[in-house]
DNA sequence: TTGAAAGCGCTAACAG
DNA sequence: CTGTTAGCGCTTTCAA
């Protein structure tokens, strides 16, 4: 066992000093005379000694790991949300311990109390939904929480996301000057709450503004396959105007157009809530609301750095901004 | 702090037994008689006991957490490797540390000794790339390694791919049976182990094998606009059959192919060495090398369960296989 | 500026 | 089947 044969002890030892005095030098405390410090930096060179994370964390209850809780990897949004995350757990020199929780054994709650348990000294949850048990396990808890790309109606757990509402108003606008009217609400899923508290809302306020009538808004829509299939339903119900909250099922609607002949954006327009690499490189190219995904990740893990650091927060809840990117899947008139 | 105020301890003395005995039920020790054990887990359960895993971890020196070293998790091909090892992991109760390593202060050796201090039980490593330094640093270490996705010189660590050499050839086959013979190799990194010693090879043995001449080997193309720029590039030297390692480079080829109104395939064609998502939603859809992605990440990860249980392996190095899709950027005659 | 000593919460012999 | 007793490797008072 090469694994972990020389200790904190054995540097001491060999230093002639305390253990204690080594774990200061190896912590950075200034309270070391220089020669001593020097004289166990030397040791501990020499020995190739490496500080026992696990036993750091047990002692100091410090474990320099935040825990990210994800739907899904190879969904490309939470991917650019997690490099951002990523990006700044780095450079505050934090670990992630990563749970996707997709429609799997494992549940919300289920994935916080194991975070919990590994003693992680904070969490960024990134589903679109929040159980309320997975709510109320925050709620139990001392470690910090934060929300990244969603909201949740608990005011208490501070987020980081855009205003989902002004976005999809604005898109819908977008569409409505381009002279389309029969416009729909295409939906991963009608109960989260950016949909259900945010994007549903919106776009019935538009269109009764509008005097639009009902409208039609599709739920459960949530790949490549649900998209093209759903085409077919889009024309017949006469939809010429289409707010998708995915990129991949906004393509798969876009390409079910293109196979069908149907020309866009002049006999439908498509615009799709969040963008990432993929709403780019299709053709006709996705017009789309770009959420700075990034960002939204940086800026969570920066807030929960401060949080784990009990320093004061100004705002709990940040919006950042958002833009409407126009590409070939609308007129932009 | 509500964090941790009970423990094992507490848990003993409510239940009038020993730390032992709890921590045999904790474990699912048999060893505990039936009505023991349910007078411990009531206790656990009125009291909301959880186990700190690092004091576990500590005690143990098993800590049930592997590490994951990625270049970029925004590349779907390691976001869909990933996949498959994060279902596995779970399955086997293990959590997972996870290290993006792309262009980064964050050296291949610094994120391995970072993992190790952390204790994990293993390792999977998924960059392309095994730095000199960083297969030292698994040598040193007992901690099991496995690859995946990947290939390398050193046949000593284990590791999980296809046939890299195998399906380049068939795939320049197929261009070449549709009456290509101008081809090229599109590489994002030629200095990796896949390509310095799979790809290029079997390119050049085709080549020659066929007397094509030199070809031509495009370097360090590695993104979307990277593609699409080189497109301009291909025309020039006469090509018409195309082999490109990422997809998304191969995306941003096509793009600029149809901006230029190149008609794929009759003009150019198309393969992708590696099939993510994006390869199949746009159009024309790209023929691809459909490397079992999620499969090679489960089978790396059950790999390494049997490693950290020091189990027998029968074979270190597997191959999985791979399907020729193909699409409408061949002609497949 | 340094050292001694008491844990952190748990596991794992070893006895019984 | 259960309890006692050492640690695991490190941090952190408290004294000196």
């Amino acid at each position: 066992m090469r694994k972990q044969d020389i200790t904190i002890y054995d540097v001491a030892r060999e230093a002639k000093v305390s253990m204690a005095t080594v774990s200061r030098v190896v912590n950075g405390n200034t309270n070391v005379r220089k020669d001593t410090r020097e004289r166990v930096l030397k040791v501990i060179n020499r020995l190739h000694y490496q500080p026992n994370a696990v036993a750091q964390g047990l002692a100091s209850k410090r474990t320099t790991t935040v825990g990210l809780i994800v739907p899904d990897l190879t969904n490309l949004y939470f991917a650019e949300l997690s490099k951002g995350i990523d990006d700044i757990a780095l450079l505050y020199k934090y670990n992630i311990i990563i749970t996707s929780i997709e429609n799997r054994l494992m549940k919300e709650d289920q994935a916080i109390q194991g975070l919990l348990n590994k003693q992680v000294d904070g969490i960024i949850y990134m589903s679109d939904n929040l159980p309320e048990e997975a709510a109320e396990a925050f709620k139990r808890t001392d470690t910090p929480v934060v929300l990244a790309g969603t909201k949740s109606n608990h005011q208490e757990f501070p987020s980081v996301a855009i205003d989902y509402m002004k976005a999809d108003t604005e898109s819908l606008n977008l569409l409505y000057n381009d002279g389309k009217k029969n416009l729909a609400l295409v939906l991963d899923d009608p109960d989260t709450v950016v949909n259900a508290e945010n994007r549903i809302p919106a776009y019935k306020k538009f269109m009764a503004d509008h005097n639009l009538g009902e409208g039609h808004i599709y739920s459960n829509i949530k790949d490549h396959s649900d998209g093209y299939n759903l085409y077919s339903q889009l024309r017949q119900d006469g939809i010429d105007g289409v707010i998708v909250t995915r990129d991949i099922t906004a393509v798969g609607i876009l390409n079910a157009a293109t196979d069908a002949g149907t020309k866009i954006p002049e006999e439908m327009e498509i615009v799709t809530a969040s963008a990432t690499q993929i709403a780019s490189v299709v053709r006709p190219a996705l017009t789309a609301i770009r959420q700075p995904l990034y960002d939204i990740g940086a800026v969570a893990m920066r807030l929960l750095t401060k949080l784990m650091n009990n320093e004061e927060i100004d705002k709990k809840q940040i919006e950042l901004p958002y833009e409407l990117l126009k590409k070939q899947s609308t007129a932009n008139k």
